[in-house]
RNA sequence: GCGGCGGUCGUCCAGCCUGGUCUAGGACGCCGGCCUCCCAAGCCGGAGAUCCCGGGUUCGAAUCCCGGCCGCCGCACCA
């Protein structure tokens, strides 16, 4: 890990604001802390990586992930059932003289012993003003118990009840829209449902740069499975070895990971699910492409409590970088039921799917058979009143009412031979259930952060961005070698033949052809090509590269197509 | 949220301590022109800073004082 290496980060923070890939939000009036502009560069970089991800979670799986998108802002109804209201009010409270900052319950539960858990912070107030609790730390008087929320509210429509929130995650939007997509699906299971949008968090301070924000975008897949079916995921398609480090090994103090194929990780037992391991494999399939090799991530299992309250095991995907060390790019949870099953639960809604075994089972079953031609013999007309009461008992109440001889129903005696249990053979054809969820989930713009770290160097004092040519901002750079009027208009027909074959182009010919390149490598243009004299003899250009400078010539008319092909996956 | 440090053209830096000489200086970058047959060459010209914001002290504030905002570091917090 590169730590420490500050003075890379402040390079790239520069050349970010200078070349306009990012920079802080209204800085005009002082600035925001936590909210980050994407300039032009950075709005087309993010772009790119946003179809790099689509490609590769959506559309490399078109067979069974879809795409939706969901509102930003949610009623209060959906962070109650989520758990976040919950989860994300933490009561805080200050001491009025050393300042420090403390959990108002655990503080109490700590120095009184009493349990404080699901206190209001009256309650807890009022409790530290009753047994007079000070701060542990200097004795000082501590200050009123306030709660903070993550979450940032707001409101819909001029209501009292109109109490809403931004999204702190893109997957209620998926949980909420479940039953439809799955209809509109026609009910395939595995199903994934993906979405990128904005997600905000009231971050309590985020002093990160574009690491921390407080508001970005965010790329998540909430892949619904049957816990149950015994398919196994195809790990051959994304082949690779997964560095892991395990919640074990580090509670053990072990910090060096083991390297394991998805498979593997599963069959030991390391990974859960083997739909969490498969899209560990896509997400390391997905970040090699923005420059980051195999060798260069690690998945950390997060330890029990450093989980959210929904998951059942949780992967953070790490990359290092300079200056901030490993940073998370990526989480991977196993949601299980979890968030069908609290909407169920607050909604009303059936969450269930049903689904056919692939082979019905056939199962013994023992039922209650009333023979109401006797019971009306002993009960006349009043045997209506206990007929369905009868049969909704169970075979093993039924028994036992026989055994006793009579029962009392409702007030009237049931003679025992108006019961019998039969047993009889049924087939089940299926069964219904909650469908468990494994949630890939990345941060676009710590994506974009990460990719020009990545691809930030120095080559004799000028700096060269060596993105891969599938995520350059700009695919291709035009020049006339001079500013002649035949170079010129050559040039001119090439930018724009590249851009009507779709490519971002840039024309330029302003200042020596060295500078020139120069301006492109510092945005990381991987082709420059130059019409120089020899152009209007032969029709060939010069195509240079970016990161070796090497040249070849090819010729006009093969130009666009050369260029294209260097963009493995790209629909050119 | 607290404490320490900081905030001057796009960028980096000088000036601040010791108020006036600052209509704020330099370098790089940027723009226009000239020149130029391949890697930030040269020449000419130009734009660009209400010195973070607000208030105060003073005849006079980039400079001194107070408050705010933002950034960095530490503490705390952190799905």
């Amino acid at each position: 890990m590169s730590l420490g290496d500050e003075e890379k980060y402040d390079k790239v923070v520069d050349l970010a604001m200078r070349r306009g890939f990012f920079w802080p939000s209204y800085e005009i009036y002082g600035g925001l802390a936590g909210f980050y502009d994407l300039g032009p560069l950075g709005a087309l970089l993010k772009e790119n990586i946003k179809n790099l991800w689509l490609d590769y979670f959506v559309f490399k799986h078109q067979d069974m992930v879809v795409l939706v998108e969901t509102p930003v802002i949610a009623p209060e109804a959906v962070f109650k059932a989520s758990g976040h209201l919950e989860s994300f009010t933490d009561p805080i409270v200050a001491c009025s003289k050393c300042n420090k900052i403390y959990r108002a319950d655990h503080l109490l539960q700590d120095s009184l012993g009493v349990r404080t858990e699901g206190m209001h912070p009256e309650e807890l107030n009022a409790l530290i003003k009753e047994k007079g609790v000070r701060c542990p730390s200097c004795g000082g008087e501590l200050g009123e118990v306030r709660t903070f929320n993550l979450l940032f509210q707001t409101n819909v429509g001029p209501y009292r009840h109109g109490t809403a929130y931004l999204r702190p995650e893109a997957a209620q939007g998926m949980f909420t829209s479940f039953k439809r997509v799955f209809t509109s699906m026609r009910y395939t299971l595995p199903v994934g449902i993906a979405q990128v949008g904005r997600v905000a968090r009231n971050e309590i301070s985020p002093r990160q740069g574009m690491v921390r924000l407080r508001e970005f975008t965010i790329m998540e897949v909430e892949f619904f499975f049957d816990p149950e079916e015994p398919i196994t995921p195809d790990f051959n398609r994304f082949q690779g070895r997964l560095k892991i480090l395990t919640a074990e090994s580090r509670r053990s103090g072990v910090e060096e990971p083991i390297t394991v194929k998805p498979e593997e990780a599963v069959a030991e037992g390391i990974v859960l699910n083997p739909w969490l391991a498969y899209w560990m494999s896509v997400a390391q399939a997905f970040v090699k492409e923005i420059g980051l090799g195999e060798g260069e991530v690690v998945f950390e299992e997060k330890l029990p409590e450093e989980r959210a309250h929904y998951s059942r095991q949780t992967f953070d995907q790490l990359v290092a970088i300079s200056r901030w060390g490993w940073v998370e790019i990526s989480g991977h949870a196993y949601r299980t039921d979890y968030d069908l099953s609290r909407h169920m639960q607050f909604s009303g809604e059936d969450m269930t799917v049903y689904r056919e075994l692939r082979e019905p089972k056939e199962a013994v079953v023992r039922r209650v058979v009333v023979d109401e031609a006797v019971l009306r013999e002993s009960l006349g007309e009043e045997a209506v009143k206990v007929v369905n009461i009868l049969k909704s008992f169970k075979a093993d109440e039924a028994e036992r009412m026989i055994k006793d001889g009579e029962v009392v129903v409702a007030g009237l005696r049931v003679p025992a031979n108006a019961l019998r249990v039969v047993e009889e053979v049924e087939v089940i054809r299926g069964r219904r259930f909650v469908p468990h969820v494994i949630e890939p989930s990345f941060g676009a713009e710590r994506l974009v952060l990460v990719a020009l770290d990545k691809a930030y160097t120095e080559e004799g004092g000028r700096v060269v961005l060596k993105l891969p040519p599938r995520i350059a901002p700009y695919k291709l750079a035009v020049f006339p070698l001079v500013t002649k009027d035949q170079l010129r208009s050559v040039a001119r027909r090439i930018y724009e033949e590249a851009v009507r074959a779709g490519l971002t182009v840039i024309y330029d010919e302003d200042g020596s052809i060295g500078r020139r390149y120069a301006r492109v490598d510092e945005i990381g243009v991987p082709f420059a090509v130059t019409v120089d004299y020899r152009t209007l003899d032969d029709g060939t250009v010069t195509v240079r590269l970016r990161d070796t400078r090497e040249q070849v010539r090819v010729g006009i008319d093969d130009l666009i197509r050369w260029v294209a092909n260097r963009f493995t996956g790209s629909q050119l």
